[in-house]
DNA sequence: GTTAATGCAAAGCATTTGCACACGT
DNA sequence: ACGTGTGCAAATGCTTTGCATTAAC
């Protein structure tokens, strides 16, 4: 997927009403992780986005990223990953979307398609959930790592 | 899914096989903790494993149920789950399997499903992976959250 | 001016590492 | 006996909390 512009601009605009909706302040703090996140595809860690931020900004804290980013995630602007190290991992698609997962070095890519999306499923045991939708994880090998 | 003690004991077995093949001793602490994970389904933590493995021998260290659960994903006898916590998670179940996933307390639980299995998907951008499978996960509220 | 966010420092969990001793084969 | 595993203690990494200050509306 090619880094699209209008996909950050878009972001940032849905920060600003979000925060205009629940009366919060639009900080640059709130921005600018929002926009470092935005730029890149690799779904970073709280700590990664710290140091990305810190160019721009570099009197922010650590702790700031931190509690920005839990703000975001309640706004719905970001979310949570799901993923196999020690901590947490943001994206800024939060539009539905599947992913594809290298099963040797576990870099995660989005990959928003729908035809994935209209799939059937037969019927399962569901275990009593009240289900409301699916996500499917390809696996395989990703370009860098069949070198 | 309702708890099977023979999946504990296949589970027990396959290490001894593994180890056996790899020329390393079979512990008790290596066996005490794959019995634990193999008891449970909620896909816990070294934290958690520790805990339970400390009421059948006191005398473990945590440092060790870090050290085998590392040694278990080696052998292939255990794998890490995703998940969005920032801790590691893990599950005896290593067979091919889906998942199903509370949005509202988190909570993951294995689905296995031969005609999920079978599933085929329609063309999609695989963006150059070379695709090998594909796993599932369902999202909705489990029952206990419904209350 | 009011309300909420930020930065700092310290604390709290999760995980790893180095080294001496103990155990499985 | 040999090689590896274990336990302890300390270190490291990730995240949260309390409190005084600052910034957004």
């Amino acid at each position: 997927m090619k880094f699209q512009p209008a996909f950050k601009d878009n972001k940032i605009k849905h920060l600003e009403e979000c925060c205009r909706k629940e009366g919060l302040p639009v900080t640059i703090q709130r921005r600018l992780v929002l926009e470092a996140l935005a730029e890149r595809t690799d779904h970073p860690s709280a700590d990664q986005l710290f140091e990305a931020v810190r160019d721009r900004l570099p009197g922010i804290s650590r702790t700031t990223v931190y509690r920005v980013l839990e703000t975001l995630e309640e706004l719905g602007v970001v979310q949570r990953i799901n993923h196999q190290e020690a901590r947490v991992r943001f994206d800024a698609e939060t539009r539905h979307h599947h992913h594809l997962l290298c099963t040797r070095c576990h870099k995660v890519v989005d990959l928003r398609d729908p035809e994935l999306d209209k799939l059937n499923l037969p019927p399962f045991n569901n275990e009593g959930f009240a289900v409301s939708g699916f996500t499917i994880t390809v696996s395989g090998i990703c370009p860098a790592c069949r070198d």
